[in-house]
DNA sequence: CCGAGGTTTGCGGGAACCCGCAAAAACACT
DNA sequence: AGTGTTTTTGCGGGTTCCCGCAAACCTCGG
């Protein structure tokens, strides 16, 4: 079996190599990656069966490591170990995992043990682990009611982003209308209809437009990692139209 | 010598007390919090002189426990202790510092020397130690042309919460047009002059206001925590007026 | 084939926002 | 007091945004 670690913490990297030896039989290669540029680059220089990401490294994302290593090799088994439930980065791996992968979802603050049955069940067994809260917020996301519709997610982050409606209908091939329209709709799931918004004497309080970041963000639909990586996007989509 | 820390992983905390304990010679009570209310307790039931913080902890901001604290006691010595350089918590800190005050500020990268040097510096000789690169941050946001001013400051925040032009003039007991002119100056120093955002055939691509929390955000000037803490402060204020 | 639910589009009005100009006011520093 | 910088304010016009209404459209399952 060949193991790949990448973790930009030192603590956290050496408690991972640790665990991953004591409970690993058939442990045959594990090389450690400090950030996410360098996970790939090794992921290349060698052959990997196995991987650990923590997302949140600099550089380059856990979720973005995952995709070009499943892109390379989809049959790589991948555990994704985090701090954080952030729906962003759930909503990110749902997105990009192949249907027949292997991988798991643990969290940094669960106890020892879990890890070690993660790291078996994912490694060896080859089953999906994925810590109980985690599965709790993907399941939100999948919801109609609760959740964004992938078209609402976009809206979100054109929103996000700062493009006008005029861009955003651009980007997204739609009219002006359309493009507002799905903001109409936005707004509403975010629980930003007329009648919510407090109103002072000053007026309503609230901008929808600006409103609606705050909310996505103290939510954790999105965070600042997932927006670095969408400029990116829209940097390349932008990149394509002055063509 | 009395020592408080809080901080919420469970391998960061074993490292820094078993570095506490090989650094500093007189060390008589040493006391493990896991997250900022808990911490705030402690402090309240014994008697400590130094404490160590995360900033960033589930509950209640490292920033807001060191407010607290000092305002008990200016005269504790604290080490702050956190991953990131985030312009948002640098300035949290030096706008709460006590002139008199002795304090620290260290990254989680920095190997353990540095630590064992922070530790005997604060703790024991009494200077204020700061990290090189935390350095280059607060002198950033000192500068009156690189960084936003308080005013800039208070008019980014407000956007960011989602609140209308009217509502920020109300908030801060300035006309609307004035509201309006610091969000001017505010878009300006993001780079945000009406010449330098690409126009596409659909015509300009950001809106200013969006824009900036995009800019204020993938910058650091602010991050979802801050933005936590000054929702708290926005209720605050909303309770206040429909008096 | 039809109907239900979701999505897109046009139209139109009212509100909010962006911003240039210019004068007053506040403040700091000499 | 005097000068310079920063901040506030009013005015006004052009733009963008918000949103209700209604019609067209698409897709999926009966």
């Amino acid at each position: 079996m060949h193991l790949l670690i990448a973790e930009d913490d030192k603590l956290h990297r050496a408690f991972l190599e640790k665990v991953a030896r004591n409970t690993l039989a058939d442990l045959n290669v594990l090389t450690m990656a400090e950030d996410g540029a360098e996970a790939i680059q090794e992921f290349d220089a060698a052959e990997y069966d196995s991987v650990i990401l923590d997302l949140q490294m600099p550089r380059m994302t856990g979720v973005e490591v995952a995709k070009t290593i499943w892109a390379k090799k989809p049959s790589t088994k991948i555990l994704f170990w985090s701090n954080y439930t952030e729906e962003a980065y759930i909503r990110g791996i749902t997105k990009i995992v192949p249907s027949a992968a292997v991988y798991g979802y643990i969290l940094k603050s669960a106890p020892a043990e879990q890890l070690k049955l993660a790291l078996q069940g994912v490694f060896v067994a080859e089953q999906c682990v994925i810590d109980r809260e985690v599965r709790g917020v993907q399941q939100r996301a999948g919801d109609r009611l609760l959740g964004l519709s992938e078209l609402e997610y976009e809206a979100l982050v054109d929103l996000c982003l700062g493009l006008t409606d005029k861009a955003m209908a651009a980007r997204r091939n739609v009219s002006l209308r359309g493009a507002q329209s799905r903001l109409q709709h936005l707004y509403q799931k975010l629980g930003l209809d007329k009648g919510d918004i407090p109103v002072g004497e000053w007026g309503p309080t609230y901008n929808s437009r600006t409103r609606a970041i705050s909310l996505a963000l103290s939510q954790g639909i999105l965070n600042a990692d997932a927006l670095r990586k969408e400029e990116e996007n829209l940097r390349v989509w932008m990149g394509r139209q002055q063509k």
